[in-house]
DNA sequence: GCGACAG
DNA sequence: ATCTTGTCGC
């Protein structure tokens, strides 16, 4: 697929801190067209400086993978929280532009616009690709919440002031929730019906999953110690 | 001034 | 993210 090169992304972190508030009015929180066959899951495992990008695609509700990509580039900005997409952006985009197949719906691993500046990576790569993106968070990086209830699908929302920025789900009992926010092109509430109806019998989304055994299955000598199981 | 801080 | 064994809980 196609995405459009708005920027470079060789800058400092103060240039890019600058674009970001540039590129945060041009996400949308509309939702989009209904009909959804293809759901990408995106992922980067880095190893010295060493980035590998994965861009999955399953097939939806089957979430069955149907083709994979993978795209390696030397990482050269640093980890700063905020600013992660100025590192794992680039590889990821290599991957994505690897596909034959162009997805409905895109899964990033990272904030959306629960963010500082309401650009997280998902968010960002929504309005570089123009693509429907929803950002899938491990832990939290900006906003305030309380806990969601103990079931499976019972979510609370995370508030930046009294503006509400994205949802704490809850995906699987006695696990820890995941922090889900619009990317772009999307509301939240769907945001939020999709990411349960993309979670099986683990905690993380099936495309979000896949892409993370992915990104961190490839290497030289074969260095995959707990990740054997990529049985498809 | 002091914490918090996606991956 | 990465390092990375054993171990506690469902």
């Amino acid at each position: 697929m196609k995405i459009s090169s708005i920027h470079t992304w060789d800058m400092s972190p103060v240039e890019a801190i600058k674009l970001q508030n540039r590129l945060r009015d041009m996400v949308s929180a509309e939702d989009g067209p209904d009909e959804i066959q293809y759901v990408a899951g995106l992922d980067v495992s880095i190893k010295e400086n060493r980035g590998i990008g994965a861009a999955v695609i399953l097939d939806y509700p089957d979430l069955q993978p149907v083709e994979t990509a993978i795209a390696k580039k030397d990482i050269a900005f640093p980890y700063v929280p905020g600013l992660l997409s100025f590192r794992e952006a680039p590889v990821l985009i290599a991957a994505l532009k690897k596909l034959s197949l162009t997805p409905d719906l895109v899964l990033v691993d990272g904030q959306g616009i629960a963010h500082p500046r309401r650009l997280g990576i998902a968010a960002h790569l929504g309005v570089l690709t123009g693509l429907p993106t929803i950002g899938c968070g491990k832990t939290r990086l900006y906003g305030k919440y309380e806990g969601p209830g103990p079931r499976r699908g019972d979510y609370s929302w995370l508030y930046a002031g009294s503006e509400i920025i994205g949802a704490v789900v809850r995906t699987k009992e006695r696990t820890n929730p995941i922090f889900i926010s619009v990317g772009n092109n999307i509301s939240l509430d769907r945001a939020i019906r999709y990411i349960l109806l993309c979670t099986t019998t683990y905690r993380l989304p099936e495309p979000i999953r896949i892409a993370h055994l992915t990104a961190g299955k490839e290497s030289p000598g074969g260095s995959d110690w707990h990740a054997n199981a990529l049985m498809l």
